[in-house]
DNA sequence: TCGAATATGTCAACATGGCTGACATAAATG
DNA sequence: CATTTATGTCAGCCATGTTGACATATTCGA
């Protein structure tokens, strides 16, 4: 597989020990790392990509797809503190998300101001297809790669900035649970 | 709190694994490793954001400015290759990074119709900067997560298109071996 | 040697998706 | 009833991507 991985001079401190930065100091800079997380990442969101052209949709229009899917019924503040965007800039995308049917406003049953956003059948079964594009591609990862899911999840987790780490995981955990309580 | 961040086997799989049944696709959808890898990546770029501030650059600045270090020399038909933009898209960053003296070009030698691209000290000094950032969250999540590096080498690389795959770890140990045959 | 191909630069216009600031409206709340 | 809150909207700016057309210098092949 991968002779990438032919760095010497790196033997320290990645193993144990300090759980909270370990020295700043003589590190060597991680290139193989960064570029692997770039090139990934690029890839990653290049599956999409291609589909949303059908609709002339954007990244930007995936994410808000995404998450109100995930989300049903959510805010429209949630869902700018979880993309942190302007409402101005979710405005757009979400008009047309909304104009083409993928995406519904409900008037807040409890708070009459509020407009709670869900996806349509339409929008559920286009989240659904850009979800499993990149769940395939996961999976491929995860097998050819020797790594468990388990691994992934926690390695990808501890790349998130410690202190948001705790509102990612009730998010995600939230969002199983109402989705798991939807479906069955 | 359901803590992503466990061991395995106090972890209940949030998504996956489950074969609950007839599937129209089968897999069941990876929410928790999507949302973990945008939010991931989100930060990793997000700590170079700051300090390029200081210079008012943007992420384009800065992958140029990577790439260019990583590569001394680099012709600017195989940078526009690694970045997949257009050279009305490089030329805009290219010229302020040369401007404010982080990048020089030269005539080529061989092909004097090539301006080949090169980081000046202060471009180095700064495209050093950002890698360890970055280094440093890497260090951080591998050492927290109980991953190894090669395992996260492994697991990045294979999120690549695998046709892309050959490319990527050419590029990445030239660079290497460019890079400590200078500096050695 | 000359014409074609190549490497690069540049001008102009446009698209997407961020941003700020200002202001409007309806509903909740004290 | 006055204030706060949730949301929407208008207007304009910025960063960074795009296409198309064209200019220049240099190399290369017949």
């Amino acid at each position: 597989m991968a002779d990438i991985n032919v760095s010497p001079a790196q033997r320290r401190p990645l193993s144990g020990t300090a759980v909270t930065g370990a020295e700043p100091a003589g590190r060597e800079p991680a290139y193989e790392l960064i570029e692997l997380m770039f090139f990934a990442y690029r890839d990653f969101v290049g599956d999409p990509d291609h589909v949303l052209e059908r609709y002339q949709f954007g990244r930007a229009h995936h994410r808000v797809l995404h998450f109100v899917f995930r989300h049903p019924e959510i805010r429209v503040a949630d869902l700018l503190d979880i993309l942190k965007i302007t409402k101005q800039s979710l405005a757009r995308v979400l008009k047309e998300l909304i104009d083409q049917g993928f995406i519904l406003q409900k008037e807040g049953q409890v708070d009459r101001r509020q407009r709670l956003l869900a996806v349509t059948d339409k929008g559920k079964a286009l989240a659904l297809e850009l979800a499993k594009l990149q769940t395939e591609r996961f999976a491929r990862a995860i097998a050819q790669s020797g790594t468990t899911r388990d691994q992934a999840v926690r390695f990808l987790y501890a790349m998130i900035d410690p202190e948001r780490r705790e509102d990612v995981t009730r998010m995600i955990t939230q969002a199983d649970r109402a989705l798991r309580g939807k479906e069955r």
